[in-house]
DNA sequence: CTTTTAGTTTAGGTAAAACTAAAAATTATT
DNA sequence: AATAATTTTTAGTTTTACCTAAACTAAAAG
C-alpha cells in the first residue's frame, strides 16, 4: 500500500466523483479541481506513472482498478469524518465538508475502522450518502425526488444533496433533518412545488429547487 | 491568523520542543527534523519571513511571540487527538503519536474546542503531559522521576516519557498505567533499580532505564 | 599563532504542483 | 472540404521543500 499525496488523492477522488470508472475529460477535471488545463495535464500524468489511472491524450481520463479503489477508500474516510463530526461533536450537516476534506487524507487503516465501529458501522453519512465498505461494496443510494410523491403519500427524508449553505441554511429553518416524515398535501401543478404536512400539524411548501436536492421513500 | 504548510509547523513545533523561546542552533532543528543542515537554514528564513522566528546567522533560531504562540496551539491540537485516540476510540498509548502527527494539522479552531469539550477539557494526554489551554496557559508538568521517592512511599504514577515503543511494551506488560499507586518497597544502591508493590500484592521490579522514563506524585 | 574540527551557510540541482502563453489537435460550423 | 471555435498539450516560470558539494566561521587543539 503506498503511500499519496493530497494532491494525488484529490484528484482521485475528483475523477471517481466525475466519471466513476468512465473517462473524463481533462477541462471537466479541471474545472472541478479549481486548476489550469496545463496543471491537470501534468498531474494526470504523474497519476498514470503510478497506475492509479489511464490516459489516452486528447480523449481523456480514467481511473484504473487500483483508481477505484482508492478513491473508495477516501470516500468512506470523508464520510466517517462527516458522521463523526455531526453525531459525535455535534456539528451542523452544513459545516462539516470542508472539515472532512482535510480529516480524509489522514493515513491509517486502523484509525477509519475503529472510527466506524466507534460510530456503529454506520452505511449512510449525514447526508444520506451511502459510505463505501472497506471490501468496495457501495450500499444504495436512498430515495428518489420528493417530486416522484404524488398527493396523499407519507414519506421519510432520507438524503439530501449538498446544494450550498444557503440551502442548509434553508432546511434548518424549515426544521428538515433526515429521518422526518410527511404527509404529502399537494404538489403544484403550476410550480410544481411541493406542500408537506409535518407529524406536528405544521404545514410547510417547498420550491421546486428545493425539491430536487431532497430525497425520500414511502414511510 | 494567516495558514501554514505542514512543514512550516513541524518546524514551529521541532523548535518549541528544542528550547521553547530559547535559541536553537541550526544543527540541532536539523537532526530533529530529519533534514539536513542546508534545507533548515532555508526552510528558517521562510519563517523568519513570516515573523514566527527570529535567525542570528550563525548563532541560533529563536522563536517569536507569534512562534511560541503557534506552536502551543498545535501542541494542543497534538495531545487532544492522542486524548481521543485513547480514551475514546481504545488504542493503546504506544500507537497514537504518529496518528497525532497528522491530524494536529488540519486547520480548525472550532473542531479543536468541540473535541476538547467532547473529552470534557482535559489538562493532561494519555502520556501525562499538558495540554497547552485555548488561552496559551500551561497546565503544570506532573510527577518526578520514580528515583527520587524514598522506601516506603505510596506513589501514583502520573506521566511516562515517550521513550520508544520497546518501554511501552514493557509497560503493558507489567501492566503500568496512569493512576496506577504502588508502596516503593525498595531502592537498590548497587544498579538504582525500584521495587513496587502493587495494590493486588504483585511485586514488580524497575530497572533504571524504566525508572528514569516513569514520573509520579505521592498518593 | 597556526591548524584542525565542528557547525553553518551558499551555490546549484531535483521534484511536485501550481501558473501563463503559445502551439497543436479535435470538434463544430459554414 | 475548409475554416472557425474549442479543447488539450507543450514550453517555460514560480514556489516550496528537499538534496549534495563547496565555502565559510568560530572555537579548540596543537
Ligand atoms: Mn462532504
Ligand atoms: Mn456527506
Ligand atoms: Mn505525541
Ligand atoms: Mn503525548
Amino acid at each position: 500500500m503506498k503511500t499519496h499525496t493530497e494532491s494525488e488523492e484529490n484528484y482521485i477522488k475528483a475523477l471517481y466523483h466525475l466519471g466513476g470508472d468512465n473517462p473524463v475529460s481533462n477541462g471537466d477535471l479541471a474545472h472541478r479541481i479549481g486548476a489550469k488545463g496545463s496543471s491537470v495535464t501534468q498531474a494526470v500524468k504523474r497519476l498514470s506513472q503510478k497506475n492509479l489511472v489511464t490516459v489516452v491524450p486528447y480523449k481523456g481520463v480514467q481511473l484504473t482498478e487500483d483508481g477505484v479503489q482508492l478513491a473508495k477508500s477516501i470516500l468512506r474516510k470523508h464520510r466517517l469524518w462527516e458522521t463523526f463530526l455531526v453525531d459525535t461533536l455535534g456539528f451542523g450537516w452544513d459545516q462539516v465538508h470542508p472539515l472532512a476534506e482535510q480529516l480524509e487524507h489522514v493515513q491509517s487503516e486502523e484509525l477509519v475502522e475503529r472510527l466506524s465501529n466507534f460510530l456503529g458501522a454506520p452505511k449512510h453519512d449525514p447526508h444520506g450518502d451511502p459510505i463505501p465498505q472497506p471490501n468496495g461494496q457501495m450500499p444504495p443510494v436512498l430515495g428518489e425526488p420528493l417530486g416522484a410523491f404524488a398527493k396523499g403519500h407519507t414519506i421519510k427524508v432520507v438524503r439530501v444533496e449538498d446544494a450550498g449553505s444557503e440551502f442548509f441554511d434553508q432546511l434548518d429553518a424549515m426544521n428538515i433533518n433526515l429521518g422526518n416524515t410527511y404527509d404529502v398535501e399537494a404538489i403544484s401543478s403550476f410550480d410544481a412545488s411541493v406542500q408537506l404536512k409535518a407529524p406536528s400539524g405544521h404545514t410547510i411548501w417547498l420550491s421546486h429547487s428545493m425539491c430536487v436536492n431532497i430525497y425520500a421513500v414511502s414511510a
